[in-house]
RNA sequence: GGCGGGAUAGCUCAGUCGGUAGAGCAAUGGAAUCAUAAUCCAUUGGUCGGGGGUUCGAGUCCCUCUCCCGCCA
């Protein structure tokens, strides 16, 4: 059979905010996906990019004070490290604010014009006079036209659910500059006409996404309305690309985006001596987009007509997964479980929830939920008690007993061999068809058997007694450990690297499952995974509460306001000591976090982790100073070692903070109160 | 408000064509001590969200109510 050849994205992330636990629900997907494709001998290929255009990061970049291209570079640099630690290997990570999707877009719009599926019309818009811009819909605020609610967002009403334009509102006002009224002027927009697309579309939804999708986007099909057609341009000033011959209007970031797609494969083919039309525009190769329920309507019906009416292959398929909720409930910041990715890197290993998440995805758009005890629960007992373990087992008896060689295998053992090989295209199809959540039920089944054989033949009895009995029990365990591992390679490649290491073997592929090891020698065992423990979780869930109540974008600095009143017992309870810091290092594997050796003086010398990095990028001028140390504070474990205590800083910008540090007289060790 | 999805064991979920409820984990009892307190054997555990209907028979089909979630361009 010839190697299929395949293009997989997965949707851009906006480059105004960090990777959190939500997006990797589909980052993580398609990484299982792809990698199973690519272990299968096919041609593939993981193309993504950051989402660089649009108002808000205009104006968070004016906000900061930096220009939007500096905002998008940081914002680079943040999601492509993240998504490297949690082992996410695309081919091609790149950004909307290329020259390619500049050339691309300009094609598009180009021949959208010339087949006739656009059209210009004025309409009315909301100007803020002292920001000199058109306001979107989301930067508009004022009271609700129909129940009268204070404070809603231009477009609906969060009170009572209305919807409406942002000129029928009482009183709006400019949410950048929080004050000016805004004042209607009237536009020239270019529209994309959808509707001429319909009958396309119809068809087009019964082939290429699953059929629940379909039947909520056919909603809008009804015969007495149209389809609304698709507002493509933007006023300046605006971040993003200039409209060919249309002077001050620019492509919604909305329309930039997915052709983002084609423009990061351009980028990857030119980088690889490959050409574009051998993997878009090729009828022999596949293209397939994983995107969240959000972003269907632009994903299903925008884009495959946009690229219809301009002449490009549209996607084979759309994959459209749920969003993700955290202990059953959306997430919360105030609840410390809207996680980023940072933060759980700085405390746990990005290979559990790549394992715990391909426990709860499979191929339908139901709501992912990541049950925090659940997850500590199956990654221990799963991955860790079953599985791990026949490694942990095998591989050191083999080493302390019979020389770390591996021998024959005995008739049970090759019987289960070929018992696990049996479930090989089942495995397969599930992922082929994106049902990830059973292959850890396949799995974990075979490690089970694999546990019950091992029970069952007592090695560390007959080791006294028949030595090379033993080792084919042995050399069958490792066996079977080592098919488990390429069955989860998708899942966990990092971990499947260190067992190829194990075994001093090649890369695993779907071929490697025939071979059979035997008679040569095993590496050392090193730990392939260590338990999950409470309080690494705990410690993520206080570290993602923030320390300042979310600020809406304002041009007003604001400070926290007083908490309640409090007796002065519950002061009294923290001991806080002058430390004296006598090693302050940046932590390797942490954006966020810097080490610091601290001496209390006659009480000893403390170890603490103080995510305060974004102030202190050179951590090591804080050697010598004197501080603050919260002493009787819990130690908590952190991925990166035990923190015993917390070091006090003012502050409420997390990058402004200010280490507070005590003058005159005092020396480490002293108490403060 | 409209539309859609969901509610099954302590937890996470499966349940096809209607035939008196399944798995894993947890819990309990035992075994084992090679292994990262990991493993093995056995047991317990459910009015399938409430009510009504169709049927010889309903977790499954129909109606209704309650609660949760999402979408409404």
């Amino acid at each position: 059979m010839q190697n299929r050849r395949i293009v997989v994205t997965a949707a851009l992330p906006y480059a105004n905010g960090d990777i959190h636990l939500g997006h990797l629900v589909e980052y993580l997907q398609t990484d299982f996906w792809v990698r199973f494709q690519k272990m299968r001998g096919n041609e593939c290929l993981y193309i993504c990019a950051d989402d660089t255009h649009g108002t808000p990061i205009m104006i968070r970049a004016r906000r900061d004070g930096i220009t939007p291209e500096e905002l998008i570079e940081a914002s680079y640099a943040r999601h492509t490290k993240d998504f490297a630690e949690f082992q996410i290997e695309f081919d091609n990570f790149y950004t909307t604010n290329s020259p390619e999707n500049r050339d691309f877009c300009n094609t598009i719009f180009k021949r959208l014009e010339k087949n006739g599926a656009l059209y210009c019309k004025d309409i009315p818009q909301l100007y803020c006079p002292d920001d000199k811009m058109f306001l979107p819909d989301r930067f508009v605020r004022g009271t609700c036209p129909k129940c009268n609610a204070p404070d809603q967002y231009g477009d609906s009403c969060e009170k009572c659910g209305a919807t409406y334009a942002p000129i029928e509102m009482k009183d709006a006002h400019c949410a950048v500059c929080g004050k000016a009224k805004p004042e209607v002027r009237n536009s020239e927009h270019i529209f994309f006409d959808l509707d001429q697309f319909r009958n396309y579309l119809k068809d087009w939804l019964s082939k290429h996404v699953a059929t629940d999708v379909a039947n909520k986007l056919l909603e809008w099909f009804s015969d007495d309305s149209k389809l609304l057609p698709w507002d493509i341009s933007r006023d300046a000033p605006y971040f993003g690309f200039e409209i060919p011959d249309h002077p001050g209007k620019f492509f919604y970031v909305w329309l930039d985006a997915p052709v983002g797609y084609m423009a990061s494969l351009l980028n990857w083919c030119l980088k690889n001596g490959e050409k574009f039309d051998r993997w878009w525009n090729n009828p022999d190769a596949e293209l397939y987009h994983f995107i969240g329920k959000d972003i269907v309507r632009f994903h299903c019906l925008f884009w495959p007509a946009m690229l219809h009416a301009s002449d490009f292959k549209g996607p084979d398929q759309v994959f459209v997964h749920g969003f993700l909720t955290v202990n059953g409930e959306k997430m919360s910041k105030s609840r410390g479980t809207f996680i980023n990715a940072r933060t759980y890197l700085d405390f746990l290993d990005p290979a559990f929830l790549r394992y715990y998440y391909a426990c709860k995805i499979n191929n339908t758009t139901d709501d992912v939920d990541l049950s925090l005890d659940d997850f500590s629960q199956r990654v221990n007992s799963d991955l860790v008690g079953k599985i791990t373990n026949l490694a942990s087992r095998g591989a050191q008896m083999l080493h302390k007993s019979l020389d770390g060689i591996l021998g024959e295998m005995d008739e049970a053992g090759k019987k289960l061999v070929s018992m696990f090989l049996s479930r090989a295209d089942i495995i397969a199809e599930h992922y082929e068809a994106r049902r990830f959540s059973q292959v850890p039920v396949e799995v974990c089944k075979l490690a089970d058997a694999a546990n019950e054989y091992f029970d069952g033949a007592q090695p560390w009895k007959t080791i006294k007694t028949d030595v090379e009995a033993t080792r084919k029990v042995l050399t069958t365990i490792l066996n079977l450990f080592r098919l488990i591992t390429i069955y989860m390679k998708p899942i966990l490649p990092h971990y499947a690297t260190k067992v190829e290491k194990l075994f001093m073997e090649e890369p695993y592929t779907w071929e490697s499952l025939k071979t059979v090891l035997e008679n040569r020698p095993v590496a050392p065992y090193e730990y392939l995974a260590v338990r999950v423990l409470p309080e690494q979780v705990a410690g993520m869930v206080d570290a993602s509460k923030p320390a300042v109540p979310e600020v809406l974008i304002s041009a007003e600095p604001t400070v926290e306001p007083l908490k309640a009143e409090i007796e002065i017992g519950a002061f009294a309870v923290s001991d806080m000591r002058v430390a004296l810091v006598e090693n302050a290092a940046p932590v390797e594997g942490s954006d966020k976090l810097i080490q610091l050796t601290l001496s209390l003086g006659p009480l000893g010398t403390r170890n603490v982790f103080s995510g305060i990095r974004a102030s202190y990028p050179d951590p090591t001028v804080l050697n010598g100073k004197l501080v603050v140390l919260l002493a009787n504070l819990k130690p908590r474990k952190m991925r990166f070692g035990i923190s015993e205590g917390m070091v006090l800083s003012a502050g409420s910008d997390t990058s402004k903070l200010c280490v507070i540090s005590p003058a005159g007289n005092a020396k480490p060790g002293d108490p403060i109160g």
